[in-house]
RNA sequence: GGGUCGCUAGCUCAAUUGGCAGAGCAGGGGCCUCUUAAGCCCAAGGUUGUAGGUUCGAUUCCUACGCGGCCCA
């Protein structure tokens, strides 16, 4: 048997924080509030104007000067600043921020008497002329000022802010609230992925949504998460990559086809990985991977003028030209321009194992020559390319679903972006060769069979809708959120994904 | 997973060899009719991440744990 509750209600519906402190303060101001009949979250008022609206029509006021407009605004209280019979006060909407500038006489002794129940923090619409001060900054004159929401707690410091960045991340409503940088790389994410969707949508391509639980994860060499569909009993997969499904999709006569999507690798966290991100994936029937790259170019750069309004951008401080066309450059050829020594596949795996090693490249004694290349590439190549540029033509062993080269079957033709050292996008020439695609899935379940968590996995349905024939396809792979990070110069993932995974606080 | 640094009031930060835990902002009370981080006066606000240990005495030293930042794998 609980114990009657004798303690304050609402104090302790918030925990110990309400206890004591700002938020008991507020929460009897809601009481004293309620007591005069004042609501103090009540529905019902439409603004006219935006903040930026009321600044931006009537930006070149002199100072002193009456408009005699009447506008109404709402917003949250950012500042406010009382000194006797005159107050002022900046609030904030979704475009930008207005001042209330209120003497006693426009709103009324009783009304001015009100605005000591109202905090900074607290949601409030105002109706009144818009004015200019005699310090020149246009503002409204409320003839009345409404509570619409009151705050329970207090805002981060005005001058500081919110910095710490696991709290920034956390509460992210407080980060867009206080920090501006927070949202312009919010509304930066939003405008990058429109204008990508906008660039398909205007090239004839379609956008579907295909599945995430999946019985078999396959399109990536990552470690997939695990979960139960109950009324099934099964176990099934987050998926790792859309390109099955796509692919798929092909076959059925979609023929250009891009998904944006979630998709969730079980690994590490870091500023570049966070275990849920976002995919950008497209499928060209009777293009290949050079068509690829004039998609890519053209898709990037439509995204980095919807961001910056400019193809060239700063990267940590350095400038990047992202307008095509970008370098290309064989993967041999750019291990050779950085390392100074000649790894082919054709020297066989001993020989590119000593050069590997010779350049201070660890092996592991299972990888074939193709593992090796790429790892001397991944290690000291790929992070002293600036870019933009495609690396290309990647050894097939480790390209499962790309095809073989046209004039060099040891080499997939394939390509990797690189950007500031990172890897941004990857496309091949889609492998439509039922036969040679099963028979490269099962040298990746050989793999799996040795201990590789992250070779592919046999996805028999996947190769029953290559056996119903597959149109030569181009396929292109774009990590959104390092996108983001490119084009907002964010250097953690976690300032471009609004709510990242963190373990759970207590 | 390893290394390293951090965790003090709602927020941002102090605290001398180990010796009474402080400030600014926010919040409360008061004064103030052109402010812009307004200003001035008053009062209040703390289980120093958690649990142990050493010590007359621990924010400070030690151990473990929790959460996080950075670097590495």
């Amino acid at each position: 048997m609980p114990e009657p509750d004798t303690s304050e209600q609402s104090g302790d519906a918030l925990g110990d924080e309400a206890v004591s402190g700002p938020i008991a303060d507020r929460i009897a101001e809601v009481e004293a509030l309620r007591s005069q009949g004042i609501e103090p979250w009540p529905v019902g008022f439409r603004p006219d104007h935006t903040c930026a609206a009321v600044t931006s029509r009537f930006g070149d006021l002199a100072p002193e000067t009456d408009t005699g407009e009447v506008v109404s605004v709402a917003g949250r209280i950012m500042n406010l600043r009382r000194m006797g019979r005159l107050a002022f006060a900046r609030i904030r909407d979704r475009s930008g921020d207005v001042q209330l500038f209120m003497p006693v006489q426009a709103l009324g002794e009783d009304a001015f008497a009100r605005l000591g129940e109202i905090n900074v923090g607290d949601y409030v619409g105002a109706t009144g002329e818009v004015v200019c001060t005699k310090r020149g900054e246009v503002s409204v004159k409320p003839s009345e000022v409404v509570l619409l929401s009151k705050a329970l707690r207090p805002l981060p410091d005005k001058w500081h802010g919110l910095t710490d960045e696991e709290a920034r991340a956390r509460m992210r409503y407080l980060d867009l609230m206080v920090n501006p940088d927070s949202r312009r790389v919010a509304l930066g994410r939003a405008a990058a992925i429109a204008a990508m969707r906008r660039w398909f949508d205007d090239h004839d391509f379609v956008e579907v949504e295909t599945g995430t639980l999946k019985a078999i994860p396959g399109g990536a060499a990552a470690k997939p998460f695990v979960t139960h569909h109950n009324a099934l009993d099964l176990d099934l997969y987050l998926r790792i990559a859309l390109e099955l499904d796509l692919k798929r999709l092909v076959v059925g006569g979609i023929e250009r086809v891009f998904e944006i999507g979630r998709v969730y690798r079980n690994e590490g966290l870091s500023r570049r990985h966070n275990p849920e991100f976002t995919m950008l994936e497209v499928y060209q029937a009777y293009a290949d991977y050079r068509d690829m790259m004039e998609v890519t170019e053209s898709v990037v750069a439509a995204a980095a003028v919807a961001v910056t309004g400019s193809t060239t951008i700063t990267v940590s401080g350095r400038e990047m030209d992202l307008g095509p066309p970008w370098e290309r450059i064989t993967m041999a050829a750019a291990i050779e321009a950085v390392v100074g020594a000649e790894i082919d596949l054709h020297l066989g795996v001993d020989e590119i194992r000593r050069r590997a090693e010779a350049a201070g490249v660890k092996t592991h004694p299972s990888w074939d020559g193709g593992k090796i290349m790429a790892e001397v590439y991944d290690e000291l190549v790929e992070p002293e390319m600036w870019g933009p540029v495609f690396v290309c033509d990647h050894p097939a062993s480790i390209s499962p679903l790309a095809k073989r080269h046209r004039d060099d079957p040891a080499y997939a033709e394939r390509f990797e972006v690189i950007v500031a050292g990172r890897e941004l996008a990857n496309a091949y020439t889609e492998q439509n060769d039922p036969i040679v695609q099963r028979r490269a899935i099962e040298a990746q379940l050989a793999k799996r069979e040795a201990g590789d968590e992250e070779a592919e996995r046999l996805d028999e349905d996947f190769l029953r809708a290559l056996e119903f024939g597959m149109p030569p396809t181009g396929g292109l792979g774009i990590g959104v959120d390092r996108l983001v990070m490119l084009l907002t110069d964010s250097d953690s993932i976690r300032d471009v994904v609004l709510f990242p995974t963190y373990r759970p606080e207590q």
